[in-house]
DNA sequence: TTTAGACTAATATCGTTTTTTAGTCTAAAA
DNA sequence: TTTTAGACTAAAAAACGATATTAGTCTAAA
């Protein structure tokens, strides 16, 4: 019951896989990294597959995690959407591994390493629709059909999410970002505005 | 002056270049299909790169151009936009080389082509941006900062574009994409709907 | 349980040979 | 003049076999 040798082979594992990739990381350095057997990770994991597939899917329960967290420091609807945003383009950063999944283009990895990235979209997909349900509760937002608005948020955000990663500079996410999200409340048509920058 | 010759090559390159990649096409099998003399397609543009390059470019400039012509049919600044956006992802399907570009991550292929990739991006980008200053000068379309905001929208249609290409129902794109146009018109918080789906 | 390490079978790497192909040239045909 | 077929070269890619790594297993000791 030693969590903590699976808790070291999986946070070396994260490292090494994030810096070297699926193909060029090595059990053998994973167990020498992580100071255990090799024989220890497969009593764990049984594969290398699956350490690479669980370091994913802690990547993923994170973000949601973090998301969730920054989100539900908010009370306004509109509040949760702004961190919603924030939050998971700060965090993301952080998700190396499945960062690096859709820079290569998912093809030659493993089927279960895209169906988890599916999957945190849709967990993504579904906050934002508590938010907005929320919000249509709430009376402050108004909308037809909810869950095909979060997931067309969803969509738009991706946008930001693939071009960001070869756009370096931070701030211009940032500008773009608020821009957005202002959109998305008030529309064009509408004259209320926000703060401008 | 034939430049029948250019236009037969051209198609043909198209073709092939859409079918087999950049790599996996030979200027001999295009110089056989198109036929005309390997010799012929060299005095013209010289290598096979340049070849390439011309089909991604005269597919961005058709793209561009149906767009164009799409939103050009429409007065009001709103249909417009709807228009920006059916007809822009109605014509991309077309625009097999530009597409399967950044299907491959458009790491391994020529630095050119990804120039020609965003600058089809910088474009589109134009073109809502003189919607929307129109909009905002005819007084339907309230923003601050509008050539920010044409590319916030732009940003966010490339996450439908993306996703577009592993998802293959189109009826799925038309709903989102409708709804997107729709919340991107009013926002969140007015009251004011176009008809619901 | 974990460990070090030996072991195997599959996979990847590497260096070499062979083939293909981008690009050039020429002389004839259109 | 321009285009063509085809020969030609140099460079890149494919094929291939030999070598080395590495995923995954097993064992006996700690």
């Amino acid at each position: 019951m030693k969590e903590e040798k699976a808790e070291s082979i999986l946070n070396t594992a994260k490292k090494m896989f994030g810096r070297y990739g699926l193909q060029k990381t090595t059990l053998d350095e994973i167990a020498r990294m992580a100071r255990v057997a090799k024989a220890t990770i497969y009593n764990y994991f049984g594969s290398k597959d699956r350490v690479y597939l669980e370091v994913l899917r802690r990547e993923a329960n994170e973000i949601v995690e973090k998301i969730s967290f920054s989100v539900g420091q908010e009370v306004l609807p509109g509040d949760k959407v702004i961190a919603f945003a924030r939050a998971k383009f700060q965090y993301m950063r952080q998700a190396i591994n499945i960062l690096n999944l859709d820079r290569d283009g998912i093809e030659k990895v493993l089927p279960k390493a895209e169906s988890i990235r599916s999957e945190l979209f849709e967990r993504e997909v579904d906050i934002i629709c508590s938010i907005l349900e929320e919000g249509v509760k709430k009376g402050v937002f108004y909308l037809n059909n909810v869950p095909l608005a979060a997931s067309a948020i969803g969509h738009a955000l991706r946008g930001f999410e693939l071009n960001w990663l070869v756009q370096e500079n931070e701030e211009q996410i940032e500008y773009h970002l608020d821009e957005l999200t202002n959109i998305i409340f008030y529309g064009l048509v509408s004259e209320k505005r926000s703060a401008n920058a």
